[in-house]
DNA sequence: TCGATAATATATCAATTCGATATATATCTT
DNA sequence: AAGATATATATCGAATTGATATATTATCGA
């Protein structure tokens, strides 16, 4: 699934600009989907030449100008068709998994840094995906569902780092 | 991190050729870093022309001949001095959620299927960890780490599905 | 033994994405 | 008045993705 379905989808809970967007993703789909602004501007553009949004100037006061973006009845369509026919994966690319498994390679305290470090890391994702969940009173269902999806499996991440990380840095400091 | 870190990073475990490193990747770190042909060969190139690996080409009897690279001590070098600087990012991109998200925009028997197969390719990583932890006996105390947190993880994930299915596809009838 | 399929092996390429940087306006703080 | 932060759009080189091309050998059923 690409940033362009992506646009289509936060298009379709209201019009947005760039901008917009991107906080879209920073604020509720950070957990699931990354995307910075090298590959939203391009995508919107390219959606507006397809027909599937329109785009209009809008000036402000008190605040530069904005390009709001609004989904179109071809867009909505073909946003439907892609989720239909598009195979659920999930991916993970975990530099912190690279890092452990390669631990043997590092001093048992840069270890020590990496556990502590994800386990900060994870601990402002829950704080993110609540904040998130008490910001969005009565949302989709699947929002919802997906909300908490993001914290059982961070959750279970946190206790199996917080469980584990004696027995890992034991054995390391074993074989050296 | 970058598929040439990769790259060294499995040759650190023995010399390889490309075909054998994929293999690597898939059998071995495919839960938390993909990467195919297509940036695994240039990567090799590049690491070749950088002195970070040398490369010699075998021939085979009943098979086509192949290039081994083999890790050079500058290569290791850069490898060690990667890891000790790389931050533990750790990034999902899923899919799944993005179709369950925006699951009240499909009918509820694909949001079913959606689910069903989600269900499927836990089951299906879940073997190829238990697969390969009972290949590597003795292997290195970050790989039996990385296997149970990644396992843990996945559990958890089919746990949430089971057990908020019902309930999603429930909020989902009732709204149309 | 013929033909199909699968496994081994390398390589390239267009399309997409990533990450950094550039530019500009307005607000807020010190 | 200076400096930091937030809003806002855009571009660009580098890296990655996913598909495709090419070739050899093995395997297995008809």
């Amino acid at each position: 699934m690409d940033v362009k379905t992506l646009c289509l989808g936060v298009l379709s809970m209201g019009d947005a600009s760039g901008y917009e967007i991107k906080k879209v993703f920073e604020d509720s789909f950070s957990h699931f989907y990354v995307a910075g602004f090298g590959s939203i501007y391009p995508a919107l553009a390219e959606l507006t030449r397809l027909g599937h949004v329109t785009c209009s100037n809008i000036e402000q006061e008190k605040r530069p100008a904005k390009k709001v973006y609004h989904l179109t009845d071809a867009g909505l369509q073909a946003f439907r068709q892609t989720l239909s026919g598009t195979h659920p994966h999930h991916r993970v690319r975990s530099d912190f998994m690279v890092l452990v498994v390669f631990a043997h390679l590092l001093p048992p305290q840069r270890v020590e840094q990496i556990l502590a470090t994800r386990l900060e890391d994870i601990e402002r994702q829950l704080k993110l995906i609540d904040h998130c969940v008490s910001e969005n009173g009565q949302s989709a269902p699947g929002t919802a569902f997906a909300a908490g999806f993001a914290r059982t499996v961070l959750l279970a991440g946190r206790d199996y780092i917080e469980a584990q990380r004696g027995e890992l840095l034991k054995a390391l400091r074993e074989k050296s």
